[in-house]
DNA sequence: ATTATCTATAGATCTATAGATAATGC
DNA sequence: ATTATCTATAGATCTATAGATAATGC
């Protein structure tokens, strides 16, 4: 009990970190707070000097689950060579991907609750979806900026869609089907 | 209290047709049993002389809620003249269906729930992914059967995408523009 | 007699708060 | 002295069940 406040810091990163991990694999809804504060060591009564609400955390947490995907995004994008169009795609639809949403990209499991979220994390979300659709943009081997953009925008919409398709469906094989076909089609018309 | 039979069945599809609506504006998650029956003009406790358990409920819901969007596109389908394919995505993506969720496709707004689903849910769904990617694909433009079907999953899956980005982002101008760009692209492509 | 619905409630769980405790930080 | 965490709990809500009531259906 009382802890220093360099402790406090990492106490509240990990709390965030996990809520960000189980909001995207049960979530935003299907998490309550004393389950996540047991996951991170901790008890429940102590949640509120780091939070002023649930939602504070939601918000904190889906900002840090789309900056995984923007780090992982960033980080390919500097390599040499940078990554390309195609290898994004493949990046996203795959099984591993599919059968991971907790480590995985938020849109695809949280977009429908996020619509019914507050304000705050709606505004976040738009500033995340315009920074992705930037990065895809500038990936698309496309003739001008515009198409670039309309392409990025496209492929963006079609992966997230794939990505809750194949994880919504108990069909095995259909699962795959969607994957790879979005996957190719994709890769090919770019 | 205590009604004909007929009743009931009427009382059944009355609770199952709200529960279907208000699972697609609150989530599965979101709405309660006692919620649902109060809407319905009922409480609590008759319930479970209707379903076994609330997942009983959720099938039944999210069946419904399938059937609802495929009936429109059955008989849109059936039109003289049929609906074209333009027709449909138009349909599809623009801002009634985007601010209507509750009347609207349930993939775009419950997948992700539907993914933590119980089994029968899942298969229940799978069944309906392969009706619609069947329907779309005989409207399809293509040159092949093959083709045509590829197309019809690269379209089902940038629909559903689309829509649930377009719901979640709050910058109406971003959200105008996810969906108008991929009604457009997806037009031009086909 | 059966049953569709009602009222009432058990038992679990969820968010949030109050007050105690044991460490940090001045 | 302040504060990070703990235990305990209030008050709301949720699924499910028990038992009463008033209608149908034989």
């Amino acid at each position: 009990m009382g802890h220093s406040r360099a402790q406090k810091a990492k106490t509240h990163k990990r709390i965030v970190s996990i809520a960000s991990k189980k909001f995207r694999e049960e979530g935003l809804a299907g998490v309550g707070i004393a389950e996540l504060m047991k996951e991170a060591g901790l008890t429940v009564g102590g949640f509120y000097k780091h939070f002023d609400s649930r939602d504070d955390l939601v918000a904190e947490a889906v900002s840090s689950a789309f900056g995984g995907w923007k780090r992982r995004v960033d980080a390919a994008k500097a390599g040499s060579p940078p990554v390309s169009y195609e290898k994004l795609i493949d990046e996203y639809l795959n099984e591993a991907h599919r059968d991971n949403p907790g480590t995985g990209c938020a849109f695809s499991v949280l977009a429908p609750e996020i619509a019914r979220s507050d304000k705050r994390t709606r505004a976040l979300t738009s500033e995340q979806v315009r920074n992705d659709i930037e990065l895809i943009a500038a990936l698309c081997p496309a003739k001008d900026k515009r198409t670039a953009r309309s392409t990025a925008i496209l492929t963006f919409s079609a992966l997230v869609g794939a990505m809750a398709l194949a994880r919504a469906v108990s069909d095995e094989a259909l699962s795959r089907e969607i994957l790879n076909t979005v996957a190719e089609l994709l890769k090919n018309s770019a």
